[in-house]
DNA sequence: CCCTTTACTTGCATTATGCAAGTGCTATAA
DNA sequence: TTATAGCACTTGCATAATGCAAGTAAAGGG
């Protein structure tokens, strides 16, 4: 797969849109930031049930556009690591706005009060302590 | 068209995906907040050109999701009017931080230095200013 | 009554997605 | 050394979404 040879645009929410603008990749991101998933099995057993070879299109995708990168774990080598690069981390405030706006207009969402709680009280401080861990780890 | 029936997980992420997570529905609410769109033939004019049967089905499935409401032009029954709802409005921060990312990471970025100076100087007036001209109009 | 504008619909080809089954590599066990 | 299992994908095929071009319907103006 290329990555987009050229975009339809050059508005920046239209880069956004064709670098992860499916109903898939911003769940891996997800899946990554708050998770703590790193291996393919773990993207696959996600609530939403990805299918396998869309998982596979969308890694590669996401790797492509330099959100993510693939390496091989030291203690298996069959088995592979996927991590954010800076540019998937720097996605965190974004996908915070959208959590935050999620949790306010659906009904039945699964925001952890707690955690909606964060957001309205320090969404800044909240979003300095995720990205530590991020890059911390 | 109907409200999706069920969504696949309850997670906020998700449900801002199944909302508007595809390539087309946030274009429109760009040109709703940034251009001033009001019109089918305005969206319909857009750089990146949409086709007229996916237009009209992203409007009306961004009305059933209450992110914007229709009416009929006053001075033209036949014209029809497109304007954002609260819900809709409420998505401005996260797009602010979407194009702040893509601004930062698109080297053929069109979003002017100027909102992009801005964007980093002082976000929350920024957002603050654009809601006070959404909600008059 | 005709013509234009505006907002869509419709039909059809192409592309993307979803699902089930299969492949290949690696490590561990017999 | 072979067998077995886990993991990361591929492949084939059915279904759904999208893109493109043309057509329709209602309102307003002349």
């Amino acid at each position: 797969m290329k990555p987009t040879p050229q975009y339809r645009s050059d508005c920046p929410i239209n880069y956004a849109l064709e670098t992860f603008g499916d109903k898939w990749s911003l769940l891996i991101i997800r899946d990554l930031i708050f998770q703590g998933k790193k291996n393919y099995g773990e993207f696959l057993n996600a609530e939403e049930k990805i299918s396998t070879n869309i998982l596979a299109n969308r890694l590669e995708k996401l790797e492509l556009e330099g959100l993510i990168s693939k390496s091989s774990d030291p203690d298996n080598h069959a088995k592979k690591v996927y991590r954010l690069s800076s540019k998937g981390i720097d996605l965190l405030p974004m996908l915070i706005e959208m959590m935050a706006w999620s949790a306010q207009y659906d009904q039945h969402t699964g925001c952890p009060v707690e955690f909606s709680n964060q957001l309205k009280a320090d969404k800044q401080s909240l979003i300095a302590q995720l990205k530590q861990q991020l890059i911390k780890s």
